[in-house]
DNA sequence: CGCTAACTATTACTTTCTTAATAGTTACAA
DNA sequence: TTGTAACTATTAAGAAAGTAATAGTTAGCG
């Protein structure tokens, strides 16, 4: 027996993400050129990524001359939050008060947490 | 080149901490026994894992009689904050802003909207 | 003092992750 | 129309994650 594959992103899955969110419908050459500085993959990485990537249901692809277009099919809202959601059921006990304590008191500027109390305070449910 | 071995909690790694933690000083043969029940895991199984979690620095043991004993070298809240740094500099670009938010816009209960308001504003740094 | 039950150490195996080389295919230019 | 550059598909390989079987060691009972 042996581990399932994770639902959600990985590390380097994530990466390309955050260049398909930025830039948009890109294919793979896009993502390649526009990978930070810091990140240097092959041409071939970022593919089998990218199909990894929609395997898992974040991309879609369409065909646009000989190239893929790849769009996204989860935006970084919604990643963002299932991956709020996941660290709050396996750190927190799905407590979000407990994380935002965590929040807070670790080192946090007075301007920040003046911020974080106006942003609190007006906040309501829609 | 492939990937370096990653120095926070995995999933399996965790509710084994979750049990130490919990327990207290514990053998491998307690955390066999105090796992929930959903979780079915062996002996050796565990013995692994918790040698593994000593390595990334997360348990000592000592021994004890013929068994070792281990204790948590890290604490609950200490892998919190951690995790909680992990996730906000991978999805929220480092804002804590940008996570509170997201806290905010989930499906929340006014309740616990009203809890998290009073917690914010009360607090102050130390 | 030696047996054996209880532990630890070693080894193993499958799947995923991450990275990449290379083989196969096709759109387009000459 | 055909060669080739630009793509995609296939294959690979090393290490981690996750789970576990089995081999080796030792504390303590009889």
């Amino acid at each position: 027996m042996a581990r399932k594959r994770t639902s959600h992103l990985t590390d380097a899955e994530l990466r390309l993400m955050q260049v398909v969110w930025k830039k948009g419908p890109v294919t793979v050459a896009d993502v390649v050129d526009s990978l930070p500085s810091d990140i240097d993959l092959a041409y071939s990485t970022v593919l089998t990524t990218m199909r990894i990537l929609e395997e898992k249901g974040f991309l879609t692809h369409i065909k646009e001359g000989r190239a893929f277009v790849y769009h996204p099919a989860v935006g970084p809202e919604e990643a963002r939050r299932s991956a709020l959601r996941h660290l709050l059921s396996r750190f927190f006990g799905n407590s979000r008060e407990q994380l935002v304590l965590n929040l807070l008191d670790d080192d946090i500027s007075s301007a920040e947490l003046r911020r974080l109390k106006k942003l609190v305070s007006e906040s309501s449910q829609s």
